[in-house]
DNA sequence: CTTGAACCTGACACCGGTGTCAACTTCTAC
DNA sequence: GTAGAAGTTGACACCGGTGTCAGGTTCAAG
């Protein structure tokens, strides 16, 4: 498939793969015209890259860990030596941490939603107030 | 407590500290000769005011939020306007989005590590390669 | 009074993935 | 062949909470 293609089954912009491809984190075929070419595997591969995106971790970090992980496909790995261990183990701690503050971050999001709704006497139309289960992490 | 003691209490640099007052989301008492001076809720209120910027809100949100929490001390509130409750819902739709990228890449940093440890005929000496339970969220 | 730790204000820099625009090329459907 | 959608490279800017340094002031213990 073609970046655009791409982009639309991964949520990823464009410029964002262009860019993680730059980073040597993709790795895509080329057209006679120097049109980027993907397979399937790539969508996961780039959900995955975003998520480590999100969770903080940077191009190099996640550059070190891809060749380590396990693929959607069982590919080949190798694996992480014990350097790279350390670091992740010190990205995991650091995630941990990060997951319970939006834990919290989320209850007093919750609490705040709620009282609004509750104790505003002028409820807004727009909203019917039936709040989410809460995400099965 | 001084902004020293603050800080260690809270886990939160003074350089922080000053930059949330500075953007209103913290008061102090004032000594005469201009030191900070807090009281024991600042500390529950630092730590809030932290996981909240941990999870991507901006000052200025925090800032309209803060007096329409339920605060530690069951202290009186405002109840928060109908645009900014629609604000937190998108706040708390981005959170959970967040969270489910933190848990897969937890995973992945999990299966990782213990492919390293068990795949590895050198086993690094530093660590005990037990992994923590699952953070309860 | 003296001394050293603690605190004050103000300023500068940073980081790095992403948005956006520009100018141009390639692909595809008709 | 031709128009228009889609892709390419390159460059610029941003954001905003935090680290850090400088130079000066305050506080508390001896």
């Amino acid at each position: 498939m073609r970046i655009g293609e791409l982009a639309r089954r991964s949520g990823v912009s464009e410029r964002s793969l262009r860019y993680y491809e730059d980073q040597g984190l993709l790795v895509s075929e080329r057209s006679p015209g120097g049109h980027r070419n993907f397979g399937d595997w790539a969508v996961d591969r780039v959900i995955r890259i975003q998520a480590l995106y999100a969770a903080g971790l940077n191009s190099a970090t996640i550059g070190r860990l891809l060749p380590c992980m396990r693929d959607a496909d069982g590919g080949p790995n190798e694996f992480a030596t014990g350097r790279l261990v350390d670091e992740l183990t010190a990205e995991r701690a650091r995630i941990d941490r990060l997951i319970a503050d939006l834990s919290l971050s989320r209850e007093i999001l919750d609490e705040t939603i709620a009282a609004a709704s509750a104790g505003l006497s002028d409820p807004a139309p727009h909203l019917p107030a039936g709040r989410p289960p809460a995400p099965r992490a």
